[in-house]
DNA sequence: GCCAACGTTGGC
DNA sequence: GCCAACGTTGGC
């Protein structure tokens, strides 16, 4: 099992939001970086573990988890959709170019962990998130650093 | 609202 | 294949 962040706009899609869903289940929908969208189409697994990310957001934060609820990824709908922000001309059907997988609610953290917090732990000083310049909405996470985040929301 | 850091596009 | 111009992300 693997280990992961993504990241998300509260005033877009917040954890509560997915919380809400049907089955508390949502498409990850949007994602349109070729990085973000190979880990979710070639490494992640049903059952994953993943840190909800609150970007944008005062202060950003790590509000939660999150689980990978699809067998695997698949095309991402909206791509295909013209009324959609997300859709792209350029993809096709038969050569999709964006896929998505299905995440599952799984706890809100009592406090969650502000962006801050995560900066001042030297243990976590190798995480993406806190690397200059990285953007990226989805990110592995070891298992170590998985481990020290939960341990701060204690 | 600013802007640094990246990513993407498209002319050549 | 280079790279300038443009677009986006996301913290501040």
């Amino acid at each position: 099992m693997q280990y992961w962040l993504m990241k998300s706009e509260p005033d877009c899609f917040s954890i509560d939001d997915l919380k809400a869903c049907p089955n508390s289940t949502d498409m990850w929908d949007g994602v349109r970086n070729y990085q973000a969208r190979n880990m979710m189409r070639d490494e992640m697994k049903k059952g994953d573990q993943v840190l909800f990310y609150h970007s944008n957001a005062k202060p950003p934060h790590i509000a939660g988890i999150a689980t990978i609820a699809s067998k695997q990824a698949y095309p991402d709908p909206t791509q295909f959709d013209p009324k959609s922000q997300y859709f792209d001309d350029k993809s096709t059907k038969d050569r999709p170019r964006w896929f998505l997988v299905d995440v599952k609610y799984k706890k809100k953290f009592k406090n969650p962990i502000p962006l801050d917090q995560v900066k001042a732990n030297p243990k976590l000083k190798n995480m993406k998130l806190v690397q200059k310049g990285s953007r990226l909405s989805i990110q592995p996470v070891t298992s170590k650093e998985w481990d020290e985040v939960l341990a701060m929301t204690n």
